[in-house]
DNA sequence: TGCATATTACTTGTCGACAAGAAAAATATA
DNA sequence: TATATTTTTCTTGTCGACAAGTAATATGCA
């Protein structure tokens, strides 16, 4: 019998495999499942994932285009630092996009915007009410996207959501001790950004979603002073 | 005689493949040489530039990352299109970021960096003088860059520069038709505003730099509404 | 032993080739 | 003639292999 069975099926489409690997990296780098400063090795992962390293080597470009990455000249490519000492251009840059894509969504918001944003919105309620710290950290992202998306403006937009991530991986250093004082307080300011926002009312948009922000912004501050996290080394 | 000469010699260094490709494309992408919508063909840059496909497709991946190219899967990657018909969101994001980088550039800055910012100031006044409109437009976009390093945020910065960007490319549309009115308002204007970061001033900073980002905006609106760009086709 | 140099081992950047997929061209069918 | 289907042509995505460059190890030397 021949030994040239029908090839062993890689099972899987063309242009998924960089997709793929793409998400993942991006995934474990935002959860600190990768530290910051790991190497990241492309011959491992081409094994991981069975495939050459070609698309591998894809996908660590792309992430250095987003700066989750950092390539060294002919040598490894690590894992991109966050300097979580100074987190005030994070904050600066924060508050300043919550405030721009909230002002912005409350002038150009469409009928369609406001249910999504309000579906998010209901999201974040539930997670605060089963004290489901990861969906809420996420549900509150979705919920000022959609709203960034409402505003209609990409170079916002793509800020933000890189912001949004940053965010993301900062908080998990500490999702343990999130505790839940806040979130009950933050389903309620939601619910006035959005009324805000369906009266195309941007000023008061604005100052709400600042107040908002700057109180997101000193709970990190807090969750930061009171305690260290884990135990990793920065 | 041995036919194997000692290799033609590449003659380029190792990771500089890359980096020549990808500025090259940047540069003509936003001098509009590439039309927006354009097909790039991958062959024709590797026989172009004597090298293979490989370090061709990287450069067009860090572009996609940018936005500056999109990338149709299996099929060709295009050179992105900027929406000439709806610059709001673009004008938005760019007096934003002149008042964010200029404000936080007088609360931040260091000696040495008034020292770059003024080189590029004297850059700039010097183009005006001699009449030179891409040096102009080059020179102003180098010192707002400067004082938005000074300012230390890099998600300002990146956006900042991202914003430059497409302001070249937009400009490119009309840089012949670009008259001497203002430019030289410009100089006085960015020398009041080096003033106020000199003075850690940063509302007068915010203010100066609010005022002067909102004439460059109504520049560009006066000369789109002047008259067509070229001959080229929307 | 301590430092400088050469050798080795390993990783990355580049290459040419090939296969999957899409557009274009050619052929068939009503 | 116009539409549907097949064939061809071309481009892209992936692969395995190799060369350039770096880090680690070994060797030479004072």
């Amino acid at each position: 019998m021949s030994d040239t069975d029908p090839v062993p099926a890689p099972e899987r489409k063309r242009g998924s495999g960089v997709k793929m690997v793409y998400d993942l990296l991006r995934d474990e780098i935002l959860d600190l499942k990768l530290a910051p400063g790991s190497m990241i090795d492309e011959v491992q992962l081409a094994e991981r994932f069975k495939m050459s390293r070609t698309p591998i080597r894809e996908a660590l470009v792309r992430l250095a285009g987003e700066g989750l990455v950092e390539t060294l000249p002919n040598r490894s490519t690590i894992v991109s630092n966050i300097d979580f000492l100074n987190l005030n251009p994070f904050f600066d840059a924060l508050v300043l996009m919550y405030r721009a894509t909230t002002r912005l969504a409350a002038q150009k918001r469409q009928p369609q915007d406001l249910a999504i944003i309000r579906g998010f919105h209901e999201d974040y309620a539930e997670a605060v009410k089963t004290r489901d710290t990861l969906a809420m950290i996420a549900t509150n992202a979705a919920f000022h996207a959609a709203i960034a998306e409402a505003g209609r403006n990409p170079y916002f937009t793509n800020l933000f959501r890189r912001l949004l991530d940053d965010g993301r991986r900062i908080l998990s250093l500490y999702y343990k001790s999130y505790e839940d004082e806040f979130p009950q307080r933050f389903v309620e300011e939601h619910a006035e950004i959005i009324a805000a926002i369906e009266a195309r009312d941007s000023d008061r948009a604005d100052r709400l979603s600042r107040i908002h922000a700057e109180q997101i912004v000193s709970q990190i501050v807090r969750l930061f002073s009171r305690k260290d996290p884990f135990d990793m080394t920065l």
